[in-house]
DNA sequence: TGTTGTTTTTAACAAATGTTAAACTTATTC
DNA sequence: GAATAAGTTTAACATTTGTTAAAAACAACA
C-alpha cells in the first residue's frame, strides 16, 4: 500500500468519522489505485458494478444509451465518490457506463471488500451510511436546480461552483449535465 | 405501543434487513403515530427536522419558498419515507417545508432515537444505510427523467407509476412536480 | 505545415413551455 | 342552495429550447 495514502486517506474520511490510523489499516488493505487513460471504462454497459471509485485525478461522465443518444447523468468533479449505483446495489448489470473524460487516477474499492468492512467494524458502516446520506442531498439539490431554475442559470451555478470542469470537459457533456442540447448552450454562452 | 404496528414494521422493514420481533422492540418503543389534517405542517421553514416520517396513509408534499413561489420538489407517495433531509443531516434550520395535502398518517421516529438505535444496533445502522441508498437511486432516476424525457413523457411516467398521486392531488403541485407550470400540464393533458 | 478529426458556434426554422388573464368547473361553507 | 373559494382549462402571445446542417475554431498528429 502506498504510504502517500495514509494522510489523504484521514483528510478525505474526517469529514464523516474520524479515524485512527490503526482503524484506517482494513481499509487501507482493501483499496487499490486505479489509473484511467482517456476514454477507457470504469463501468461498461451490461458489467455489474463491483466497485467504487472516489477520484483523485481528472473527470469521469457516468451516462447512459438511450434511443442511441448518449445521455449523461453525471460528470464527476474531483474527490468525489462514484459508481454506477443501481447495478452496485442490486447486483445487476449496468445500463449506465462510466467512461474517463481525461486520464483519470481514482481510488477504489470492491463491493466485497467494502462488505467486509460493514460486516466487521461499525464504525464503516456508519460511514457507508453518512456518505450516501450526503450523496442524496447532493442529488436532491440537483433535482431542485431543474425545477427551480432555468438552462442559464444551471449553467451559471456551474460555472461558479466547478469552473474547473467548465475549463475541462467538452461542452456536450455539459450541455448533458445542466439538461440541454449543445447548441442551445452555445447560445447561453453568448449572453455570458 | 399500538400492538398493530408489530407485523405492519415488520412487513415494512423486511425488504432491507429481516427483523426478529425482539430486535423489532428498541424500534417499536421508539416510533409514533402522528396524524395531520390537510394543510398541517410536517416541518415548516426554519423549523429543525428533528424526526423522520413514513407515510402510512395521505400525501405530503415538500417544497420551498423562491421568489414568492412555493417550488415542489417531491410528492410523497404511500409507504415512503419523508423529512428534510439537509436539515435532518446538518441539524439546521430547513429551508424546505413539508406540509399535508390530504389528511395523513404517519409513522415518526426521532432523529435522536434513531441514533440510539444506530449507536446500539448495527442492524438498525445497516438499515438506515439501505434506506439512504434506496432513497439516493429513486432520486438519481429523477435525475435522468429530466435530462431524457419530455414532460410529457414524466405526466405520463407518473400517471402510470402513481395514478393514485394524480387522482388525489392538485395538478398544480404535480405541475411543480414534473417541471412545468400549470397551464402547460393542462395542455399537455388533453393529448392523453 | 498540412491534414484529419473533434469541438464549438451559428443560423433558420420548428416545437415546447412560460406568462398572463379570463372563463369555466368543482368543492366548501354558511 | 347561494356565495365563496379552490382548482382547472383555455387562449393569445412571448420566450426558450430543439433540430438540422453548415461553417468556424481548435487539437492532434504525421
Amino acid at each position: 500500500m502506498d504510504p502517500i495514502l495514509l494522510p489523504l486517506a484521514q483528510k478525505i474520511l474526517s469529514k464523516y468519522v474520524s479515524f485512527t490510523q490503526e482503524e484506517l489499516e482494513p481499509l487501507l488493505q482493501r483499496v487499490k489505485i486505479c489509473t484511467l487513460k482517456k476514454n477507457d471504462f470504469f463501468i461498461d454497459e451490461g458489467q455489474i458494478a463491483r466497485s467504487i471509485a472516489f477520484t483523485l485525478k481528472g473527470y469521469l461522465r457516468v451516462y447512459y444509451n438511450h434511443d442511441g443518444e448518449e445521455i449523461t447523468r453525471d460528470i464527476s468533479p474531483r474527490r468525489s465518490f462514484v459508481t454506477a449505483l443501481p447495478s452496485f446495489v442490486s447486483e445487476k448489470p449496468s445500463f449506465e457506463i462510466i467512461k474517463a473524460i481525461t486520464d483519470c487516477e481514482l481510488l477504489t474499492i470492491q463491493k466485497k471488500d467494502l462488505n467486509f468492512l460493514y460486516d466487521n467494524y461499525p464504525k464503516w458502516e456508519r460511514f457507508g451510511r453518512l456518505i450516501m446520506e450526503e450523496m442524496f442531498v447532493e442529488s436532491q439539490h440537483r433535482v431542485y436546480s431543474f425545477i427551480t431554475h432555468t438552462a442559464e442559470d444551471r449553467y451559471r451555478m456551474l460555472l461558479k461552483e466547478h469552473p474547473d470542469i467548465i475549463r475541462e470537459v467538452p461542452l456536450k457533456y455539459i450541455a448533458d449535465f445542466i439538461g440541454i442540447k449543445l447548441p442551445s448552450l452555445s447560445r447561453l454562452r453568448k449572453n455570458i
